[in-house]
Parts: C-alpha cells; structure tokens; sequence
DNA sequence: TGACATAATTGGAACGTTCCAAATATCTAA
DNA sequence: TTAGATATTTGGAACGTTCCAATTATGTCA
C-alpha cells in the first residue's frame, strides 16, 4: 500500500542516525557500533526497506552489478538447460544472479541480447555461441573490461576463456571401444562440418580409426544436421554404402536416436544387427531401448565450471583468457552390443 | 582499450548539443531535429556509447527497468525448460530481459532469489512455486506494485494471477480414453497428495471414474513420489492388489515411464497387458517405447501466455489478478493399447 | 587534567540518466 | 518589421546509493 518507496534517508531519520550510517551497515562494514548496527537492521525491516542495486552501482563505477548473462543456443536441448542449472548453482551462491537467455541458434538473436545484457550492466558473460557466431562479436565486452567465457562451442581468434568438452578424447575412445568389439568397418554419422566441435570430433574419429589398426574411408563420413532426423538421414546413406559399415559413432545422442529409428525402418536392430555410440549423455540416453552406449560430457560440470572461472575472473578484475578441457568418458550400454549396464569408465587425455 | 565509461555527457559535447538533447534522441522523441538527430546517433556509434539502464531507472522511478524475473522449481526437468522458453520469447521480442532462476524445490532459495530479484528492480515476476510455497511470499511484491503471475502450480489464496493447465478436464479424457476400450478397473498412480496440481489431477480423475459409470475405489488411488522411481513404486503396490486394476492414468510421464519399467520387471508389456496413460506430453513421450499416450498441456504455450498476461499487466501499471485455466488435449500412441499413432483432439472445458 | 590515539559518525559530492521549466531559433501572417 | 506561434534546444535539479574527508565521541596514559 505504501506508496514511495522506501530509501536509506527514510532509514537514517527512523534510526536517528545519518545515511552514511546506514550505508556502512548495509555494506557489512565493522566501523559501525554494534548496538547501532542493530537499531538500523530492526528499522530497515520494520519498514520493509529493500536494497536499490541500481543506485549502488551508479555509484561504484566498476563491475559491481552481481549480474552475470547466460546465453544458449538452444534451451528446449537438456543438454544445455542443464549446462544453465549448473551455472545457476555457484552463481546463486556467490550471491549473484543470473541473466538468461535463449538464442535458438540466431546470431541476430544473440546480438540483441548480449547488447541488452550489456545496457543492464553484466559483470561478466558466459555464453555457448549460436552457430557461425563471429569472433569478434564479444571484442567489445572484453574491451571493457568484462570477462566473458565461452563454453560448449570455442570461438577460435576470440580472445576469451573457454570451456570445451575433450571430444578428440572422447571419440578416441569410443572408437576403440568399437574396435576392441571386433568391428572393422565404422562410420562417423551426423553434424554439420562447419562447426569446431565436429572438426574436433571427427579428429578424434580418425585417431581413432589409426589407433585401432583399421582403414579410414572417407565414404564412411556422412555429414547431417545434428538431430534425429539428421541421424535417420545418414544412417539410409550408410546402409547404401557397398560395403557398408556395422558400426557407428554419432556426432551427438540426438543423431544417434534417429540412427536407431532409421535401422528398425530397415529390420535391423540396434545394438545386436549394428552397435550405434552417441555422444553427450543426454538424460534420455540411459532410458531409451537399447539404452544408448555414449560419451557423457556432464553439462552441469561444465556450466559450474564455467561459473567458477567467470566468478574468479570478474573478482580479480582482470581476465586472464585460459582454455579448459574438461574430461568425458565413455559409459558403455546397450546400443553398441556389449553386455548390460557394465559401465567402464576412461579418463580423457 | 578506453578505461572510462562513455555517457550521454561525452557524446553531446562530441555533438555540440546538450546532453537534454542526447537523452532526447535516446528515448527516439519527435521533439528533435532530424539533422540533429543523426548526428548524435553517428557520435554515439562512432564513439562507442552503451546505455546505462541503471542510471536510467533510478530516474523515471517507477517499474521501467525492462527486466521480468523467472523463477522455476525445477529446470533440469524439461517441461520447465520449455516453459522458460516460452516466456523468453515473448519477454525477448517485448525488449525485455529475464533473469531466470532454479529454485530446485527449496522454498529458502526461493525467497533468496525473488528477493535479489526485487533489489535489481524487476518489472514483474513470472513463478512456478516451489511445493509448499506460502502464498503470502509474494504479498510484499504486489504491496510494491510489482504483478506477479504464478504459472503450472496454483497458490490458493494469493491474489495474483495464475495461468494452469487444465488438469481436470485432461483426467477426465484420459479416463474416458481408457474406459472406452473396455477397461473397468483404472487406477490413479503416482503424485504427491499435498499439491493443488495432486488434488485437480485426482478431481478429474473421480469425474471420469463417475462419467463412466464405474465405480470409485479408494485402494486404487496410490501416491508417490512424481518421478520416475515413485512410479516404479506405485505401480508394485497396484499389481499386489486382490482385484489389481488392468489400466491406469498417471499423475506425470515420469511415473508413467516408472510404471511401464514396472510392468517390464514382472513380465507384463506396458500396452499390450496393461494400459498406461502419462501427463504433461513431455519430448520423451513419443520417442519411448512404447510411446506413450498422454495429456498434452504446451509447456510453451503456458511461458508465452504467462508473459504476455505480465506484460500486459506491466504496462497497465495496475495488476488485476486473473486466472487462465489453459486447454489440453490428450494425444493417444501405444501405452494404453489403442492403435498406433491415433491422434484424438479433445479440447478443455 | 591534557594530549593523543582510536572508535564511530557524518555531511557533501559524485555516478549517468530523465524530467521540468525556461530559453532560443525559426516560421507565419499581418 | 514585428508579434505571436511553433519548433528545437537547454541548464539545472532530481533519483538512491557510495565514497571521501572531516568531525565528534570515547578511551588511554602520564
């Protein structure tokens, strides 16, 4: 009902004390007498005070704002809803609060509110850019002193911290994983070439494919959109193939979903007619059947993670750009034909 | 490069205008001259300018700061991830920024993030409550004239707006669904029973229990944790019952999936032995096996809704509280025995 | 008691914007 | 040419906080 709002001036009067006063106690600061402290904090919550932000960060120049900016290509992905509840978590406890939004892959999208994010003052930004994001996009942001990280997806020429998961490493070792199976013949399905994660999971592909002794034919790679209709799409070309493969590793677990659809299309089952390995371990890959054999990347590791190194960077005040790889490891199921629920776990690189 | 901050100040001194003028330009008034007007903009690219919202806020007092704040209790759920979305679209394309929040069902988290909320000066709030919410937390927020709408969850008693689902006329198709093909005995699996969403859920549920002409059963009423395991659970508890019941509706599509795992554990085939209705159609649902019929309720629907419902509310400066009760469909697939891919559209009372 | 250190408090000025009332420039018609 | 209108521009004074330098109260020692 009360009609103004409440300020530290209306607290210094009821206090009987002056608003600097009043602005030491709401700072914490211990050059304020205990017995006054106390007499403030009662008047501040009798008259249902709250703290303007805003004012305090007019004042306090820098980056004092408590707001970091999360940005995602695509929050309906679990992949990166989760990415955003790990971030969340340490955000939320360092007593920040976070700025979320959701480009859905637009790099138009993504301009507009990283600008916004900027306009309200961010103390620093940790974003997985949408698809062909330019590198330069954040040169502003980190001209001015805000840290920014980059997770998921690394901009190669930004000049700014990131946090990738290992997928040479990851591939490696689900290849090999094939291979150890006796397969000779495997495919690399789905994802979009332009895109660093796919170079680096191709990469791995192929060291793999070397390390294994086997032969690598460019045939077997087929490129697709990184989704379940994409997995169906590629899986069709490889059953084309002459000699067609009888296993695959997938750019990603979306990918190797529709790979299964696309193989009981065909009457082939998935784990038993053809051993399919995906990547991420999204929440639905232990649930399908087969339950889905793949590389688990911990999305919630990484957006702590990242939440760390954004919070340790906006509290030095300075931004250091280091690159992360966090470790994945393959967690084997049913989807590539070896026993039930054994679990083995691989430390990456 | 440039250390200090570039201001309105510095732009009308670059444009030999006064900084009246720069903020009349900013704010796009049809007072200035065109000539001057373009002028300004040039400087203010050329020069790098970004607009200090906070400055700008404390000004025009009232609620302008563009920032709506979301807060859910449980993102790593899908359905909430969507609803996130949901509301980021219509906030996005409004020119307004979400701070969005995961409260995890902790009611202290809760309180800690809507009140940052309110000390960065939130223009509205858009919650999905975490269980056992006292209605009175948001008292303090509409005393302040700031609106608040709740979404999927109700608060009896608050006097805020709510947009929910339909939960019971989507109970009542479902268990029409089910009685139609013959079933006499449909059990109510799963839910927690201190939960307005529990208590509309099972209302519907006794509708269409009595719509068809069976008879109520009290032991066929089972809660349970609303997960995947209490589904396990419930369903245990069903089968060991003297007259077990051959179908039933559950209170979400985790317990549904927990009570197909269920059925698998003692041989019986979710769909073909035993029918099985979920709620809420989340992305999972038409992907498992068997895919599995349930209650659609939009998930981004009810966050586009939501928003739209607050920024009306924003705009008019006065919060009338209203309730939506928004339309479900039921979508019927394989786990209650009907034929395949058999789409029936039964919309709300 | 005086002198000095220490503890606690305090009044402006500043932060970057918007608003207001008032000033100036430009146009129109007599 | 001038009065009156209209179109544009403009200096302060806010907004709610923090910071600084300065002030006042309190304690200690000889």
């Amino acid at each position: 009902m009360t009609k103004a709002r409440v300020t530290v001036i209306d607290i210094a009067k009821a206090a009987g004390v002056s608003k600097s006063t009043v602005s030491l106690v709401l700072q914490g600061s211990s050059l304020v007498n205990e017995a006054t402290r106390a007499k403030v904090n009662a008047v501040m919550r009798e008259l249902g005070y709250v703290y303007n932000r805003g004012a305090a960060n007019l004042r306090q120049a820098g980056a004092k704002s408590r707001i970091v900016g999360v940005v995602v290509n695509d929050l309906t992905n679990s992949f990166f809803a989760e990415l955003a509840v790990g971030v969340d978590t340490v955000v939320q406890s360092a007593g920040f609060v976070q700025f979320l939004s959701n480009t859905g892959e637009s790099i138009d999208r993504q301009r507009e509110v990283v600008a916004s994010m900027r306009e309200h003052g961010i103390s620093g930004l940790i974003v997985s850019p949408a698809r062909a994001t330019d590198a330069a996009d954040f040169k502003p942001l980190v001209a001015a002193g805000i840290p920014v990280v980059v997770v998921v997806r690394n901009l190669p020429g930004a000049k700014v911290s990131s946090i990738v998961s290992d997928n040479r490493a990851g591939m490696v070792s689900a290849v090999k994983h094939l291979a150890g199976l006796g397969h000779k013949r495997i495919a690399f399905l789905g994802g979009f070439p332009d895109t660093a994660v796919f170079d680096d999971r191709l990469a791995g592909y192929r060291n793999g494919v070397d390390a294994a002794g086997l032969d690598y034919h460019e045939g077997f790679v087929i490129s697709s959109a990184p989704s379940r209709a994409g997995g169906v799409e590629a899986i069709g070309k490889a059953i084309a193939l002459g000699r067609r493969p009888t296993a695959a590793v997938c750019f990603n677990d979306a990918v190797a979903f529709g790979v299964c659809d696309g193989l009981r299309a065909r009457r082939l089952e998935p784990g038993t007619d053809f051993a399919v390995v995906g990547f991420d371990d999204v929440i639905e890959a232990q649930a399908a059947v087969p339950a889905l054999t793949t590389v688990s990347v911990d999305p919630q590791g990484i957006g702590r993670r990242g939440a760390q190194m954004l919070l340790k960077q906006i509290n030095a005040g300075k931004a250091e750009a280091e690159t992360v790889t966090t470790a994945v490891r393959l967690v084997v199921r049913e989807s590539c034909g070896a026993g039930k629920s054994v679990t083995s776990k691989q430390d990456a690189v």
